[in-house]
DNA sequence: GTTTTCAGTGCACGTTTGTACACTCACTAG
DNA sequence: CTAGTGAGTGTACAAACGTGCACTGAAAAC
């Protein structure tokens, strides 16, 4: 068992050399470089993996193994899984927040902030469906750190709607705390909308109009609701 | 190491006494009552398991030995965790259909409908937060066969509730389609409590208050939009 | 009373896991 | 030019895993 171990040196040298996550150059890298390179790796294969299973069931050795390093230099990089997660937290986020700010950039153009706001998200979405069901998967799935990692991120992402609704209700007097209120309904109503999205992207790729047609919908009555809600508080 | 294993037989037989989910009698026990109640303690243990740790991160193993029987005695009652994983879904929803049965019957008393519904929701998680941990963490977490379970018996609760509110709206005239939108907001929204209700339990109790205040008004607000709803189609 | 059934046992196996330790050797700093 | 650093290697091991197989013994069926 382990001279086989022996034997397939060889090949564990030569996967380690043509699994080059992006770059492919075998020169012109400095040491930091490489190092940086590994780790990336490291959080694109797990990202990957993630997809058909919960973080916690993957094996740091898989990564590794997939990662094309031995299971001990992953230590080198991150001191555990968990630690990992939470550094794939942020890495996921990204896209999450370059999506505000496209839905911002896009607002002045057109009339119908609903329309443009949903087409963004699917855009991103579809974009980066490996990031969003990292997220939506991890929420409240395994490993109490990353949940932790997650939520705070959230929370910043609905308090910065909860300031761009601020500005769309000048005229009305709303409280702060209803505007909060308002936006989280908002973003548990697109939360949804982005587990259906990834849901259904895997088998029948026709009926995403359906969702986003849903999603539309749901955001127009939350916005209905906010029109009527000083009438009756 | 299987000397030890051997050695601790009696404390394993034991604990499969002690461990009884609620009978605890010793004796006047059917063949198929003592498998049923066996059956039952997996069920039991893996749901209290499965409150820390995702599904696919909990072992075969494990499992059977908090039961108090012996790792291959397990296949007595299930193929795999995977298919306990779906028995444990069906066993989970009990409640969620009891509560809306409560919902229901509690209705025709009082005045406020959300208020009513958000208390028997809130009853409903504090008293069975297990299986709603269990659910909502499966919903998009670990096993497809799990995370399909659950999807189709919230696909039912969410007609069911579009059932309720077609009853409701009877004077004016919705469409169908529009109805289970509503009713999906809903579902969701509510989901989204239960979420935070489940994180908030553990550590400070007194902000629960605060989540079904939220609750009650984001229900309100599309109780709202739906009342604005056709005016602006 | 004898036979059959079957939930639960005990042992064994091959795999995979996380991690410790000593190492190499290309790059970097001096 | 030399010394040191540190990313990655190779080996090792104990523990846990899923599962196959032959078994036991009390309840069920006859």
């Amino acid at each position: 068992m382990y001279a086989r171990t022996l034997g397939t040196v060889g090949d564990s040298r030569s996967q380690s050399r043509s699994h080059g996550a992006s770059g492919e150059r075998p020169e012109s890298t400095s040491r930091a470089e490489r190092k940086e390179r590994t780790r990336q790796r490291l959080l694109d294969v797990t990202l990957h993996l993630v997809n058909e299973r919960s973080l916690s069931a993957i094996s740091l050795r898989e990564v590794a193994r997939e990662a094309g390093i031995v299971p001990t230099a992953f230590y080198r990089h991150f001191a555990s899984m968990d630690e990992l997660g939470v550094a794939l937290v942020d890495e996921s986020m990204r896209p999450l927040r370059q999506m505000i700010r496209d839905a911002r950039r896009g607002r002045a153009a057109h009339s119908d902030i609903i329309v443009d706001t949903v087409a963004v998200l699917a855009k991103q979405v579809r974009g980066h469906s490996d990031q969003f069901s990292f997220l939506t998967r991890e929420r409240f799935g395994g490993v109490a750190a990353v949940r932790r990692a997650i939520a705070t991120d959230l929370r910043l992402f609905t308090s910065d709607l909860t300031v761009d609704l601020a500005r769309l209700t000048a005229g009305y007097d709303w409280s702060t705390d209803d505007l909060e209120m308002a936006a989280d309904l908002m973003v548990t109503s697109m939360l949804g909308t982005v587990m259906d999205l990834l849901e259904v992207d895997e088998r029948h790729p026709e009926d995403t109009a359906a969702i986003l047609d849903l999603a539309e919908r749901q955001l127009r009555l939350i916005v209905l609701g906010m029109g009527a809600w000083r009438s009756k508080p």
